[in-house]
DNA sequence: CTATTTGGTCAACCACGTTGACCATCGTAT
DNA sequence: ATACGATGGTCAACGTGGTTGACCAAATAG
């Protein structure tokens, strides 16, 4: 039960607390390895991207946005060189949106920053703890969230 | 060590699912409550406001933004009636920012709702899981992110 | 009494989202 | 083969939540 000692108001305050922690700190370090322009918001749109390229309006679907909100987004990226439009071959409607050199970097280098911060969260806490966290979010948080990690996150 | 079952990436995603999973469980339930209008910042200003009161400068540092944005933020929360203004007797520059009789109903509601879902939570995960994923958050989250709740949350 | 700090506001701007409208293109069904 | 509906992209207008810089009025320190 919530008691005035483990209010219910604490939870998200703690939740957006350990994210916010988490994507402060990479976006510090990425900045420090050449990526001072990339922003919190680009890291999740570079991985709904994928290293397969996709469009505007399946960019939206996947990040639960509307296609104008994605192409604008795009727009941005393309403009700080982590990605690029080519025309479809097969349909001269769709403009495939591809990573570019840059934006791979950026991405390989995410994953990697987040492998250490997810590291030292397990020596503080203890790779039981952390493993336990994970697998009870996964339990009570709404699977919508992750239609991103679905398509190949960071390719293996 | 993050492992390719277990990587880092899902750590900030699971808080953002487990955080956005009960911020929307909240506003659909205020939004049955007869508080369609409050959006997810609201209520962290609301609470910002505390009930004695305060001014949009003020305002600014507990939320960590400028005194501009807290006094754009605050004019919207005064258009949907959730605050007021009210001059300084005491200074003649500073405008007292107050909560209105609608503005504590929806606050009241919030930690009742809060209250609520982090039960659901303890029926699920077993109260101890709650209890220990809070710890452990706060233990690792940056202190920064509780500026809120010092004075006084929902002042019992 | 003057100088500085503080509180509030205005203006311009940016990021990120929304709807609605519109056009080009593709696929299908008659 | 053509006509039509669904799809992909873009433009425009707007809302929200933030930023800086400039500025004024009032309080405070010297």
């Amino acid at each position: 039960m919530a008691t005035p000692d483990r209010p219910g108001f604490a939870l998200p305050l703690l939740l957006l607390a350990g994210f916010r922690t988490l994507i402060d700190d990479l976006h510090a370090e990425l900045a420090r390895q050449g990526h001072p322009e990339l922003r919190p918001a680009h890291g999740f749109v570079l991985q709904a991207v994928g290293p397969d390229g996709t469009t505007a309006s399946e960019l939206g679907q996947r990040l639960g946005v509307s296609k104008q909100a994605a192409g604008k987004t795009v727009d941005r990226l393309v403009a700080l060189g982590y990605l690029e439009r080519a025309d479809d071959p097969a349909d001269a409607r769709r403009k495939l949106v591809r990573m570019t050199e840059r934006g791979l970097d950026g991405l390989r280098r995410s994953a990697v920053v987040f492998d250490e911060l997810r590291d030292r969260w397990t020596v503080t806490l203890g790779p039981d703890r952390v493993a336990a966290m994970e697998d009870d979010l996964r339990t009570v948080a709404s699977a919508d969230f992750f239609r991103l990690d679905v398509p190949g996150w960071f390719g293996a």
